[in-house]
DNA sequence: AGTTTGACTGGAG
DNA sequence: CCTCCAGCCAAAC
């Protein structure tokens, strides 16, 4: 019995990062969600960090609403302006600071599938 | 094999 | 509200 999860294996890292291209895939339009949700979602609480570099470098999010993860503050991609405009074209407002209104626009995935 | 690098996070100041 | 920091961890050096 393992108290803790071991490092990630190559193939548990492939899995992470199709798990986390397909809970993308499924946020609304109009919403947003961050990256720790989506890691602990695919299995992995503590790897908000590789949703990140899986979103950034992976060549399928290009097809993916990845503009629709932002981090836990509400702040979008540093580097990424757009991010904004195209979250704004949706309908997702900000607040004075800068940052989404998660208060409204957050989206959890369903507890149950 | 050791160090640095981030599309991260929560907390402190 | 902001910046800074420690902890985080796979990947790239």
């Amino acid at each position: 019995m393992k108290a803790y999860p071991d490092k990630m294996s190559s193939e548990q890292a492939r899995a992470f990062q199709a798990a986390v291209l397909n809970i993308v895939r499924q946020i609304p339009r109009g919403r947003v969600t961050t990256y720790g949700t989506i890691a602990a979602w695919a299995g992995w609480p503590s790897h908000s960090r590789m949703v990140g570099r899986t979103l950034r470098y992976s060549p399928e999010a290009q097809s993916l609403p990845c503009h629709r993860v932002v981090n836990a503050a509400g702040r979008t991609a540093p580097g990424w302006a757009s991010q904004r405009t195209m979250l704004e074209a949706e309908g997702v407002r900000f607040l004075r600071n800068g940052h989404v209104d998660m208060k409204h626009f957050l989206w959890q995935p369903p507890l149950c599938i």
